[in-house]
DNA sequence: GCAAGCCTGACC
DNA sequence: GGTCAGGCTTGC
């Protein structure tokens, strides 16, 4: 599932095998993948030639330049939940599900677009559209300041686990490295986000940066469908704590991990490591759980 | 029938 | 505005 390691893990295979090449020919398998005009698409792209290639949260973006070196236009790619772009030679098989085709101008490759859910999507746009869709996006889950999470949480009284979600709040997090901080830190899903006390903010803080640079490292996590640009898989799935662990035992303490359904998402956790939070603090409770989370060591 | 990311829309 | 449910899609 290409969540914000995956998609960084393309960025660079792109820098390195795409950047500075000059797109001869577009081909629309699928328009229904294309969102807003794809005849912008196909009229603008052949002939300008790949230049920087940015990412913020799951999205890809993707510089075209005219011949004279200026940037001209922008392809914005969300590779969804199957997505997949590869660089491959134009004469190798056309697997199913291929919806778009970026033909390079030396005749022996081109780049792919690969979606079997349909889920993700390309979009053509100029640089003040690309802006304002990053723009709509909360900081980079990378990148993230311990002072912006500590103060972004604080009042929030949906569960934590939706919240990491929210690419509104924090670009990049999804189902897998969500559930993955949340048991680095020792918190559990459903916690209220504004419940969450500073110091277990700050564990949550480091726990994000830390999940994600280390899928970074890794090139990924690689369940079903996700493949970098030369089609391998990822590395990370055997580290993964909790994710997609139901009922194995905690890498911890031993205890089995359960799921539960948040915010309409399946979410593991260890129920020893991460514990939920009580409603309403009883009179004369003095655990140190009360008004917050704790750990467990 | 379930899983995913993201958009839309309903509800408070 | 914050929060969450629903729908899209298809392979398992």
């Amino acid at each position: 599932m290409p969540e914000l390691p995956e998609v960084e893990t393309v960025r660079r295979g792109l820098a390195q095998r795409a950047a500075g090449r000059k797109v001869a020919e577009v081909k629309v398998l699928n328009p229904s993948i294309v969102k807003g005009s794809a005849e912008m698409l196909c009229q603008a792209l052949p002939g300008r030639t790949i230049g920087q290639l940015h990412r913020k949260g799951k999205a890809l973006g993707i510089e075209f330049r005219s011949a004279h070196g200026q940037p001209s236009c922008y392809l914005l790619v969300r590779l969804g939940m199957t997505g997949q772009l590869v660089v491959t030679s134009q004469d190798s098989p056309l697997l199913p599900h291929t919806h778009l085709r970026l033909a390079f101008e030396d005749g022996r490759e081109e780049l792919r677009f690969r979606d079997p859910r349909r889920f993700g999507l390309v979009r053509c746009c100029r640089l003040d559209e690309i802006e304002a869709i990053y723009n709509a996006m909360g900081p980079d889950a990378l990148e993230i300041s311990k002072g912006y999470f500590v103060d972004a949480i604080k009042g929030r009284r949906g569960a934590i686990k939706g919240w990491l979600l929210n690419q509104a709040m924090l670009a990049g997090m999804g189902n897998i490295y969500a559930d993955e901080a949340l048991f680095l830190a020792g918190i559990h899903p459903q916690t209220p986000a504004g419940r969450i006390n500073p110091a277990a903010a700050r564990r949550l803080h480091r726990a994000v940066i830390k999940v994600l640079r280390r899928s970074v490292r890794l090139q990924g996590t690689s369940f079903r469908d996700y493949i970098n640009i030369e089609g391998k898989p990822g590395n990370f799935s055997p580290r993964l704590q909790v994710y997609q662990r139901t009922g194995e035992p905690c890498r911890k303490c031993g205890a089995a991990v359960r799921r539960v359904i948040v915010c309409g998402r399946s979410s593991h956790f260890c129920p020893r490591c991460q514990l939920r939070p009580r409603k309403v603090a009883p009179p004369g409770a003095t655990r140190k759980t009360a008004g917050g989370v704790s750990r467990r060591a």
